[in-house]
Order: structure tokens, then sequence, then C-alpha cells
DNA sequence: AATAAAAATGCAATCGATTGCGCATTTGCA
DNA sequence: TGCAAATGCGCAATCGATTGCATTTTTATT
């Protein structure tokens, strides 16, 4: 009769005529087991092609061995480089990486850190979705002490660990940058003020005008969920105004570069007419032409800090949350550059 | 004396002074049980805030839920489009996805695949790294009758479902294209060429030579790994052969980039002097200047099918293996409209 | 009311690996 | 040689959910 099952340390144990316990501790190489006994389990194991069941260990061990990533969207630059980063880490370690969207939709996160705690993950990596308003799932985490670690978009009533990037400071150095290039007139397109990264970075900017004793024009400041297609409105909407703007920081550089195609399309020279700055240094932004000012996030560096965070917390009971905050640099190019036109 | 482990059946069971068998099939909606007591079962449940295990459940019934996907690079447009595709797929039915990265490494690859047997994914979607040579560890999948998919790097010798993208067709139409355009002396940058996609892309390349009467010369294909120095090092030597090029067929975007960037510097005019087609449609392809012809290919797409497949081959015993070619589409753009500019 | 039939629930084994405790065998030393 | 101390290994319970079969309870029928 053909077993069509895996072997299991039963059938090893049945080779052998000894216990699966024996077998159970040399493959785990235990010192309780001589030398000789390993390496005939050893050997049979390998025979067999034996490969240990993960699910049967796991069960026993309450551990999963698996590390919760949940992003917005997997298919955009900065996250995915986050999820590969933090994979890096992650693998070496020894952890699988389980992986969801939640396409921004407060309900499809709730369903997907439910899921991921039915499937008693080892720990949650996240970035909130721009739509989620309560967190009620997420505190869930704290109460039951289950590692939870916040990457980019965090939730500043749940204590735990975070990785941000400086946003305030990436909005006031856009500010200044441009009042610096001689803009006098800077709008700011901003993101959703629920979440704190574009809270910050419109607080950044409104706090560089301020700085410069430069009156702070609400007109100036449009909010949306910044997308391409609503950065093209709202530079239509700004560009209709009596007095428009002469430079435009841009919450993201997919606005800032749906916002350039349309003004160019317009026969306005950037950066000569408008000056324009974007936020997340997306790969496009360095070969588009002209090239798009833009603060760099270290995508890939913040994932690696996460993964490590989260392991940190897994394999230690100490709870010491810190929120790293990674420098943001400002990357100055062409769409943003007037006095060497000047 | 407070449990700190999570609520189980057993807990329900106990409150309720029934058996754990009971609560199970009542929270799996079980005909035999009786509404009355489901309503009651649920509603301990609720109030213990109870959340079943899965690894128990994934133990007793072999199946973990789980799809694991291995791409070369997760920080990637294309792979991360096709992890965001399949994620979507798979999440819709129940399925979670763990998602490791080969960084084009056999060795991580045997290593990511492995654990991932381990681990019991019901299914693995992979697109082998360009370094892996053996495929022992693919083979074994089937041998165990495991699902498994390719998608676009497959493995020629394992018979299983494939979704690739008309390679060759797409090397074809580039080539063809650019002989259209009047560009006498064709080079072309490849990738190495154990990789079918590769492989596929050369060949379409040399048929379209062919089948327009123009003679093949082994100097014009440089075969290398595609990064962006790569790009650089192939240009400059073509560039200098007795008889340079006067149109190259980048096997990817990124190398036609830094290829551009590279003429561009050296003063050589794109598309007038020498028209550039790239491969993949990269975000930046549109948007750089020239933008980037080249060939596009849906990997959102590409995912959800390869989700649909191996979902299909895990549902059902059936074990019809296909090979979808989906289209390739050749995006013209600037960098090779030479007659617009004639 | 008695009995058959149907409905509802419980028992206990199972999935595969792990581990505390205990038993047996070997080794060491006086 | 005798006895204590190592050393090596096995028993059986455990992790939490599932399920075939058995048992109990309820309903229907005459």
């Amino acid at each position: 009769m053909i077993k069509n099952s895996e072997p299991t340390i039963h059938d090893i144990a049945r080779e052998l005529q000894i216990s699966a316990s024996t077998v159970s501790r040399a493959l785990n190489d235990n010192p309780r087991i001589s030398l000789k006994t390993k390496e005939k389990i050893k050997a049979v194991a390998n025979a067999l092609g034996y490969r240990p069941n993960t699910l049967a260990s796991n069960l026993r061990n309450k551990k999963s061995n698996t590390i919760g990533i949940v992003v917005p969207l997997i298919n955009r630059h900065f996250f995915s480089s986050v999820i590969s980063g933090a994979e890096d880490v992650a693998f070496k370690a020894g952890y699988n990486v389980v992986i969801s969207q939640s396409n921004d939709l407060a309900d499809k996160e709730i369903n997907i850190v439910q899921s991921m705690f039915s499937n008693r993950v080892d720990g949650l990596i996240i970035s909130i979705a721009m739509q989620t308003m309560t967190f009620d799932h997420l505190k869930i985490f704290r109460k039951k002490n289950i590692p939870l670690v916040f990457f980019d978009r965090a939730v500043p009533e749940i204590e735990t660990d975070k990785i941000v990037v400086d946003d305030f400071a990436g909005g006031f150095r856009v500010t200044q940058h441009l009042i610096d290039q001689g803009y006098k007139r800077i709008a700011h397109l901003a993101g959703t003020q629920n979440l704190m990264t574009y809270f910050d970075r419109k607080n950044g900017y409104v706090d560089a005008l301020r700085k410069n004793n430069i009156p702070f024009d609400e007109s100036l400041v449009i909010i949306n969920s910044l997308t391409s297609e609503e950065g093209v409105i709202a530079v239509q909407n700004l560009m209709n105004l009596k007095n428009p703007p002469d430079a435009i920081f841009c919450g993201n550089d997919t606005t800032a570069l749906s916002a350039m195609i349309y003004l160019r399309d317009k026969g306005i020279r950037i950066p000569q007419d408008i000056g324009i700055v974007g936020f997340s240094n997306e790969p496009f932004s360095k070969v588009v032409s002209p090239s798009i000012s833009t603060i760099a996030q270290p995508g890939f560096q913040m994932g690696q800090k996460a993964a490590e965070l989260i392991i940190k917390q897994i394999e230690t009971k100490e709870r010491t949350f810190q929120t790293i905050v990674l420098p943001t640099e400002l990357i100055v190019r062409e769409s943003s550059s007037r006095r060497s036109f000047q």
C-alpha cells in the first residue's frame, strides 16, 4: 500500500523501532539524544524525504513564525519597497511574511486584520488605510499583547512601535525651498487630514509660511485623496483663482506629475512660471522632464526597521515602544529650480 | 484566575455545558445543530471574543488556505503588480498569500520553496530566479501533486499551468516596428538566455530580421542581466563597434532608460540618431523624455489569472494544464518614432 | 401509550510535533 | 563488586479544531 501522504516523525520512528519523541528531539538537535541515534534518524529522514510539518509545530508551540504586513496597495513603489525590506529581514530571521492590501478601504482592512489574527501571526506590520477611522481592530492586538508596528501611516492613539518619516520637516523643507527659490504664492495639495502623514506635511507647510511671514491663504490649500485625476482637478481650481499660485507643493509625486502635465499642456512653463514639488521620490520623478523635486522616503530601510522592531517585540517580553522618525531628504530637481533659469 | 490565552471552542462548550463538537459544528453552520443551539453558541462566542485558531483547523484539515508566491524582487513594478493581482483574487477566495523574493539567487529560491513546502502551502505561484538552473525543488511539487503555477519565467521541462506573455511576438513586433521606422542596423540587448522570456524575445528579434532579409549580426547582440549599469556598458560597447547600430531593442525598460541617458549625455539624439525600444512598460517609460516605446505586460491581470489557476488546481482534482499566453502590446512612443521627426 | 423514525448532540480519535516526567541502561568511583 | 549518578530514551498528554460513529432526545404515527 502506498502512503500518499507526507512522511511524519512517526514514520521515521516506526522505521527505526524507536519512539517519535526521540525522532523529534534528534531532528531538533536536542542534547539528550546520542550522536549515533541522531545520525541514524537524520539518515532515515533524508531517505524518506521528510519535511517537518510546520503547521503541527506551530500549533503545538503557539507560534506561527509568520509576520503579517498590511499595506494600502502592494503595487505601489513605496509600499513594495517597504515589503521588500521587511521580507528581507524577516526571512533571514526565520519568519514568513503574509501580505494583504487594504485598497485604502476600512472594511477590507478590518477583514484582513481579523483574518491575520485568526491565523495567529506572531506580529503585524501595518500602514493604515486612508479610509480607516476606527481602530478597534488594531487595539485588540495591543490588548492581547500581540506585537504591532506601524509604519508611515500610524495611529496616534495606539501606543506601540512606529516608524515614520519626518513629514513635518519634509513639508517645512519643501516650502522653505520654494520660498528660497523666489516663489511668492505657494499652494499646497494635501491628502486627507485624518492621516498623520498628510496632516504633518501640511503643518510643515503652514509653519514655513509663518516663519517667513507669508500670510496663510486658505484658498491655496486643497485636500483630496491625491490621485492622478484629482491632481488635475485641484490644479484647475487653483489656476482659476483670481490670484493663482506660482508654486505648488503636491502631497505626492503622482499629483505632482499629473499637475505638471496639465500645466505644460496649458503652455505654462515649469519651473519658470510655476514651481512644483512632490513627495515620496517615486522612481519616475527623477526621469521625467522636467525632473520633479521631491522628498525621499527610504522605503526599503523602513521595511527593514519595521521587521527588526516586530521581531524584537516577538522575541523579547520587553515592551518599551519607540517611535523612529526617519529623516526626510529634500531632493531638488528641475521642477522647482527657478534660480538657475532666471 | 485569568486565562491569558485565547478562548477556544472548549471554553465555549464549558460555558454552555455542551460538547466541543457541537460548538465546532454550530460555528461552521452544520445543519445537524439546531438553530436555537447555534444562536446560543454564537452569542457566547461573540461574548468571549472567540476567534477560531486557523492553525489548529489547518492541521486537522491538512489545508493551509495559503498560497505561496515567489518572485525575484518584490520591489519591482511588474512583480508587485502580479502580486497585487494575485492577492486580490486569493483574498476574495479565502486564501492568504505568503510572499518571498529570491533576489534572483538560486540558493535563496530553493530555500524559500522548501520552506513554503514545510509550511504546507496549498499551492505555489512562482517566477523563477534568473540564476536558477536546476529545478528539483520545483519538480517535487509536481511529484507530490501540489498545485504549481509559473508566471512570466516558466520552466519548460515542468508540466503545469503557465502564464506567460508572448515574448516571441513582443520581440518580433519591436523589431518590425524599428524596421518600419527606417532603422537599418538594429542591436539587441538581451537577458540571460536560460530564461525563456529573454530567449523568446531574442528569437522574435532574430525572426523579424530574417523575415525582412536583414542579415543577423552576432556582434549586435549583447547578453547580460539587464541592470541599469550593464545597460550603459552594453551601449558603450555597441557604440564602439566599427559599424555601430542605429537602433537598440533593449531587453527591459531599465536598460532602455540607462542607455538613453548615456546616449543623450554623449550628444546622440533619440530617436533621430538612434532608436530605442524597451520592454515591460515600467511606469517611468511613459513619462520620461523622450518617452520610451515598449511592450506592455499586464502584470496585475497576470497575477489574477495565476491565482485563479492555482485555486482551480487546489479545489478540483482535475489536472489538465494550460499555458496561457497573454498578448503583448507594442506601445509606440517617442524614443523610436523617427518618421515623425524626418 | 408504545414504538418507530427523525433530529440533536456527545464521545473519542485524529492531524503531526513537542515536552515533562519517569524508567531503564550505562558509566564512574570507592 | 556495589551503588549512585549520568545518560539515553519512551509514555502520554498537549496544542485547538474536526468528524465518523454512537447515543440520547424529540417528534411522529398508530
